[in-house]
DNA sequence: CGTTATACTTTGTGTTTCTATGTATATAGA
DNA sequence: TCTATATACATAGAAACACAAAGTATAACG
């Protein structure tokens, strides 16, 4: 299992990363992301739900109700050019981040 | 400059991956940090050294005060068996999540 | 001798996280 | 038919956490 801190990290770029490739619904991204990441990572309804609240007040996101009758009601969400913005400035971060990390990683300990 | 999010989950990595290198001291840490990372990570004292107290009493890292002459005291940390288990423990999560937002980042969107 | 850099510590608070709980419908299966 | 499970969303409030701010103290520099 994923660390917490870990986790809150890269939640926002991971629900903005599968919103960018169409259109869901909460229920269904959690079951997504527990797909893609072979089950290492998993969310609970009550984890993820004030994180789309979250992102949709701010904008990134926005969310209309589906008014299908063979299915229950479903909030969809679709990522905003704004959201777009905000995905790439995290994979910058988690680049540079990543760099430092590397350097870390790889090196030698001087000692042992 | 780094998000919060994405600053509280390299910390432990990058401390136990400093220390992996060789002995130092929180103020020398700071600086290191700053350094590889070109600026772009900065730790005040106030956010660092809680961390370094938090980690020790984790088992992870030990401390002593260098008792040399010729400057002021300093609580010199050293990573300990447990510190470099961790490390690695760290070092596959975050492959783990990378390996997803690979996948996002990646991915064409279905629109658009 | 004053200012800046070095060096470590801790309290308190403002924020965030997420567990727990609540509501409701559809479906599978017994 | 009834019940258990899966689907689907929402939120209050406790718990946890981050970290700014303030405190102490010495060395070095000009």
């Amino acid at each position: 299992m994923i660390s917490k801190n870990l986790t809150a990290a890269s939640t926002k770029p991971i629900i903005l990363g599968i919103l960018k490739q169409g259109n869901s619904y909460g229920y269904l991204i959690i079951k997504k992301i527990k797909e893609i990441s072979g089950g290492k990572m998993e969310y609970s309804d009550g984890m993820l739900y004030p994180v789309l609240h979250r992102l949709e007040k701010e904008g990134l996101i926005k969310s209309n109700w589906s008014m299908e009758d063979d299915t229950r009601p479903r909030k969809y969400y679709e990522i905003t050019e704004a959201g777009k913005q905000s995905l790439l400035e995290e994979k910058q971060q988690w680049q540079q981040v990543n760099a430092v990390l590397d350097q870390l990683w790889n090196l030698k300990p001087s000692t042992n």
